[in-house]
DNA sequence: CGGGCGGCCTGGAGGC
DNA sequence: TGCCTCCAGGCCGCCC
């Protein structure tokens, strides 16, 4: 279940090896993703390309070219990213996969195909549907506590379904934003307006620092995020309500309860968050 | 028209 | 053991 944080380990690995190479051959083995893979598009716009740089919007990654064309790859929830040396048979799942010029590849494989790969011409950055509507970076020096106070603070939104809000904040989504709300004090249905500009300094701060952490773990966890598979996967994180309901609060040892909002596990304290 | 919610998809877990 | 149901998740798009 990748959010912000594995999207972000992900890039930094690929940072270090994928600059430089180019790509010889495309080959699409299965193209149901979450949307149809374009293959032409993708052949036009990526084959032959040299990779300058890997960046990350929300949790899309975005490989760029020297044409300033662009790959863009959404891991949905299963999706994986193998850096491969050798060529191993190819797996159920393994959908896309691109052949680079040093003899690697890079393969995408994702058996619940809620992922996508998708390219973007020069210039059509600002303009791709899927980021038209994105709202702002947690972790961009630009984004401002205040700036969020100031833009909900007469909403009646229950705050958990405005942190999950992709055109509000992206990143964060159904763990992260349990995991935030615990350590901000902040029951996940209380309503946006009823918070202060106190509140959402001590939220946004909480919703860094467990991006920030995971992030940091996702470096130290894998070897450089990469294992002996040349698998780019996913790590474990030390959960504080997330997934923990029954069990004993860490800091004020209630039993941290579990319930349904907005069709999605929900997780909090009743002894730390009202 | 804002926002809640269904559906997409598959594998794994749990029940019988 | 095998079958059936349910659940997980991000995100689009439908619809109230």
């Amino acid at each position: 279940m990748p959010e912000l944080p594995e999207v972000e380990t992900i890039c930094r690995a690929l940072r270090k090896t994928l600059p430089g190479r180019k790509i010889d051959r495309i080959r699409v083995r299965d193209p149901r993703l979450r949307w149809p893979v374009d293959e032409t598009r993708l052949q036009q716009l990526v084959l032959g390309q040299k990779v300058i740089d890997i960046d990350r919007r929300a949790k899309y990654l975005l490989i760029r070219f020297e044409q300033e064309s662009r790959l863009v790859i959404h891991l949905g929830m299963s999706g994986r990213l193998l850096l491969l040396t050798e060529s191993p048979p190819f797996e159920k799942h393994d959908h896309v996969i691109f052949y680079l010029d040093n003899n690697t590849e890079l393969r995408f494989r994702d058996p619940r195909r809620f992922g996508m790969v998708d390219a973007i011409p020069p210039g059509g950055l600002e303009t791709y549907p899927r980021f038209i509507n994105l709202g702002v970076e947690p972790l961009a020096p630009e984004t401002r506590s205040e700036a969020l106070f100031e833009k909900c603070h007469n909403w009646k939104r229950p705050i958990k379904n405005l942190l999950m809000d992709g055109s509000f904040m992206v990143g964060v989504g159904n763990i992260y934003a349990s995991e935030s709300l615990f350590y901000a004090g902040i029951h996940p249905k209380k309503a946006s307006n009823m918070l202060s500009k106190k509140d959402w300094a001590n939220l946004f701060l909480s919703i860094q620092n467990v991006l920030n952490q995971a992030i940091e773990k996702g470096g130290t966890t894998l070897n450089d995020f990469v294992d002996s598979n040349g698998e780019v996967g996913y790590f474990q994180l030390s959960l504080a309500v997330y997934g923990r309901e029954g069990q004993k609060c860490r800091r004020c040892q209630s039993l941290i309860e579990r319930y349904v909002q907005v069709g999605r596990s929900t997780y909090f304290c009743p002894g730390c968050q009202d």
